[in-house]
DNA sequence: GACTACACTTACAAAATGGTAAGTACTAGA
DNA sequence: TCTAGTACTTACCATTTTGTAAGTGTAGTC
């Protein structure tokens, strides 16, 4: 097949179906590494940069910004400027995303219930390698 | 401070708090890029190799069969040979992928319901870079 | 006067992830 | 005999993602 038609094609299943579940919609939303953790922890409570940093715990400061960024560009967080010096920011989940924080919190319970479980098959995954 | 210590700090603080949260530890098991796909398609019925790449569309046989190697080996698929020629393998979520398969029921509807949203806020994104 | 904290940004490097194409061993159907 | 289909695996390479370290400008604290 030539190259101009396999383009094409292409471009006409991207546009008409671009999701064939709901779940690949969702991850197109939060797949990062990084999302679905600041998702959950902000749509606790209102959270400054710096907290949200200590809260993941191994995010470095370049990849929560970009994500930040990203999930403000996204609709899923606000970002609230207090404009002063030094600076203050933070960050709040909108309407849009605490819909999508709250549709996960059986997942975050399932998580917690099986976290030893959990631990202990990542060990195991670990010695494999 | 000397390597050493730093090596002692890092395995002790693995040991004791792998996970901060019920996310964090379901992030260690479906993380990947097609895990959660994977999982939610397996959970809905028994599916052979081909017909689960059929069903996710865009994945190599590479990565699937990878993918799947890891979450059987996690406990949260099953394996089951036909042992015949040629092959015949399908593969069904155990009672744990289970659990958390349907931990993801409200997260797939949402995501269903907003799909168009999302396909939106999809092409923006696109646009922007 | 040095240090810390705030919320980032940038350049560069490393690592993870992903895709492509080929090959395996065998069979059923045209 | 040729082709397609089954469920993979392997080697190689490209892309994407992620991390590290440093820097920015200001202000309050020791």
């Amino acid at each position: 097949m030539e190259r101009f038609v396999e383009t094409a094609l292409k471009k006409s299943e991207m546009s008409e179906p671009p999701f064939r579940c709901g779940m690949e919609a969702v991850l197109d939303l939060v797949g990062g590494k990084w999302k679905l953790l600041i998702l959950y922890h902000v749509c606790r409570q209102r959270l400054r940069f710096s907290e949200l940093r200590r809260l993941i715990g191994d995010v470095s400061e370049k990849m929560l910004s970009q994500q930040l960024k990203e999930m403000v560009a996204d609709g899923l967080l606000q970002r609230i400027d207090f404009k002063t010096v030094p600076p203050h920011v933070e960050y709040e989940a909108t309407a849009f995303g605490l819909a999508l924080g709250r549709s996960m919190q059986p997942v975050c319970e399932w998580g917690e219930q099986h976290m030893e479980a959990i631990a202990a098959i990542a060990e195991a995954r670990a010695a494999r390698q």
